[in-house]
DNA sequence: AACTATTAATAAAT
DNA sequence: TATTTATTAATAGTT
């Protein structure tokens, strides 16, 4: 180093790109994958729960790390639908149906974030309030004539259905589950969680209320 | 707060206990299983690796995680064994497998750390020469007479035979794949990892060579 | 679900 | 591959 410094320590590094070099997808692989196995262990441990985890590194190695072993976990999913008989396609059906919940829990997630947008927007509007060249979304809603009211509650609306469109085409493409690392929605799309509470309405359903936005938010 | 600060901060706990109340527990796991998300979520993309994951809540609730889909992953890790046709039975197998050479490794990383130990032994040494009270285990291995030579050895030997025969132990109970929380052995026992290259030569044969040690290197 | 003060993980370099 | 820093990231306790 030129700097007085012995390293420069950690960098950030951008999670949401692979990494360029074949050496460099070797050593984060075998780092992070030691980190991971240490989170599921603490995660055991400290909260009692039994968890696989199946890798394959990128030169196509096997990882597995589980608790207590594999088969238990593997028998536990397959409880979940013990009236068929075919053992492996159970597993994968039981999986889609998380997969489901898990969608579920993640268009609660959107929806959330959504509001969040919305606040963001009504400070932005509350710092700048010069009514000329203001972004219509960044005005207050109680500031906006009929007409500028109405391309703001459209532009909303065409959000959550894209918003919409994007979780039932996760839904449709098992192949890639809620997982583009471009994907503009969210940096962790994986992230997705299960309840088993049944089908969210706006899944369920398929045709999503547009009228439900809650324009009273904006303020 | 009784202080000027806001709050405590993040404060340290004890991985190796499982959290007393069954509050504790579902708070620390609903924050934890979204942490371990998206470091699997970082590991796929960062390094382009095929991951699944499945855990059961401490309520007893499961969960999944995986990229690109919980049935790729399924049938890779049956291609390990392409010939039976028990599938549920192959992966069982293929994990075993894998968990035998995940004790290889960790075989080599104990070996590691008794080098480690070795050489803080001879650390100490150094700091003090003064010969009585020394603890044998101190002493420069050049200063030794014939007499504690041998003993330091046999202790050796029998540190060895130790972890030989936790690693037996581990391999053998099957239900609790090297995971007890207060192993003596390593804070962190369930991390173990894969190498398709075959069976260690000490769990291969499973005699222990106790001639091995490096005697060497304790200088 | 958010917030902070901390602890823990890790990117880069050795 | 293991260690060492200087950083960034995760999270325990609290509201």
């Amino acid at each position: 180093m030129t700097d007085n410094k012995q390293t420069r320590g950690r960098q950030r590094i951008d999670t949401s790109k692979r990494r360029e070099s074949e050496e460099d997808r070797l050593i984060t692989f075998s780092k992070r994958r030691v980190g991971l196995y240490k989170k599921a262990s603490e995660l055991c441990t400290l909260c009692g729960t039994e968890l696989a985890i199946l890798i394959f590194s990128p030169s196509g190695k096997p990882f597995s790390f589980a608790h207590p072993n594999i088969e238990v976990i593997a028998k536990r999913f397959l409880k979940l639908k013990p009236q068929s008989n075919d053992e492996t396609k159970d597993i994968m059906d039981a999986c889609l149906q998380n997969r489901i919940n898990e969608l579920n829990e993640r268009l609660t997630q959107l929806s959330i974030e959504v509001e969040a947008e919305k606040e963001r927007g009504r400070k932005l509007a509350q710092m700048d309030r010069t009514p000329q060249n203001k972004p219509l979304c960044n005005q207050n809603i109680n500031e906006l004539g009929d007409d500028d009211a109405q391309r703001l509650k459209a532009w909303l609306l065409e959000l959550q259905v894209r918003i919409n469109n994007r979780l039932e085409e996760l839904v449709a493409n098992s192949t890639h589950v809620a997982c583009s690392p471009t994907d503009p929605l969210h940096p962790n799309v994986f992230s997705l969680s299960y309840d088993y509470e049944g089908l969210h309405p706006n899944v369920a359903s398929s045709s999503y209320d547009h009228e439900g936005m809650n324009f009273k938010n904006l303020r």
